[in-house]
DNA sequence: GTCTATAAGCGGATAGAC
DNA sequence: GTCTATCCGCTTATAGAC
């Protein structure tokens, strides 16, 4: 059963090189393989639904079946256990999440430019990925109980260098002096926020759901929290007054 | 059923006015009840630890007995249901929660002087209640299932009030200008995440857990963030260099 | 790849004796 | 209040036919 998860985890993930193709076979498996990888995705999308809504344990993995319309022992074939499917979750909003932060943050570029950047680009996921962002959230409150090691080996050295380039700044004298640690910490917080309590947000505001708007204003509002606390933005923007 | 639960959840929450005493009985009835309230605060307690690092579903009741040294069968003569249990812990959270916020952030009181004070009480929370917060972290993260009513009654009034308070003050001219309610979410977040996120601050900081130090660096970057937002604070405090 | 069938266990909750 | 006994449903996972 380890056999079939790795076949299936890496062709699913698009690294089925060790399949190589049969010349001998005539029709395309190209076709065949696309819809695997549909499907695959298919389930990890509904996985990490539930996942958000329910937690680890509170998802059957007959809910999910029946969210992509196969059933569970179906489902199996694709993903060995439930474990193997709650890591594919996790592995996919990883990746996704590393690729879009990649590069900012950059110790080159202008400290301004670069925070606002990270800052919109986390809000953003906030925005279009909110499930990936509340099982990954829900992971870390527990304990990290199954994903310790993914998280020691690739958040952690991210969010390290992140804080090194904060502290480079300070100690160029290119930002006023401050905790570089913490102020990583609020400004994860801070964006993250937008995805996790959404739902309480929403109450608050009392409306449905967040809107782009209820993002624009977060975004300004983050980025000017960040800003002044490191002496980077004029002391009053004050948007009343039109200059 | 629902005749046991009212009974014991309303003795074991100290206003236990319909059982009146006996006056005939001599045995005085207050080492029983004192007894009967200790191992239900004790239940509690176990279930909020739990809770917190499984969600619900992801505990069974028998866990929550074994950890107080009773069986299930007993436990559900204090709580009927298992969902009866997570009312009560997050009732619990709510009231203490509500007990130390209550009259901070004043309208009357200086600014400065009553964003400090909350701060520092939302952190001292984090601090010392982490898993009460895990537990109302959890249950937002999941869109509310099973505790809407009760946010909505309680929670969202308390930060109705605050967003409240801050908008006067921007209307009086006593802070600078800012959007109060998305303020007053990353305030949330930024002291939330001290509790919430404890084990990935953890790791970040290569350290088994977070420290009283590290808690008194968040108070200060916190406020630090902020009151400068609100152009509360001295530019540059840089404690590098003592005047 | 997808199906039927089923194993094997744990979950919450209840009944009733003491 | 605490115990023993028990019900019933749902869970993950496997075996094997097609």
């Amino acid at each position: 059963m380890i056999e079939r998860e790795r076949r299936v985890a890496h062709t699913a993930a698009g690294r089925g090189s060790s399949r190589a193709r049969r010349p001998g076979r005539a029709a395309p498996p190209q076709g065949r393989l696309r819809r695997r990888r549909v499907l695959d995705a298919n389930i990890v999308a509904a996985a990490e639904e539930l996942f958000a809504q329910h937690g680890f344990q509170g998802v059957s993995i007959a809910e999910v079946a029946a969210r992509v319309g196969i059933s569970k022992q179906n489902l199996t074939y694709y993903f060995p256990t439930k474990e193997a499917l709650y890591r594919r979750v996790l592995d996919g909003v990883l990746d996704e999440w590393l690729e879009r932060l990649r590069g900012l943050a950059d110790p080159d570029k202008e400290p301004e430019a670069a925070l606002r950047d990270y800052i919109r680009a986390k809000l953003r996921y906030s925005r279009e990925r909110p499930s990936g962002s509340r099982v990954f959230a829900t992971e870390i409150i527990a304990g990290l109980p199954l994903y310790a090691r993914e998280i020691r080996a690739r958040v952690v050295p991210a969010l390290r260098a992140q804080v090194e380039t904060l502290g480079r700044w300070v100690a160029d004298g290119r930002v006023e002096p401050i905790d570089p640690v913490h102020l990583m910490f609020v400004l994860w917080a801070a964006t993250q926020t937008y995805a996790d309590f959404s739902h309480q947000m929403a109450l608050v505001m009392d409306k449905e759901a967040l809107e782009p708007a209820d993002f624009d204003a977060a975004e300004e509002v983050v980025t000017r929290v960040v800003l002044r606390a490191l002496g980077l933005a004029a002391p009053a923007p004050s948007p009343a007054q039109p200059r």
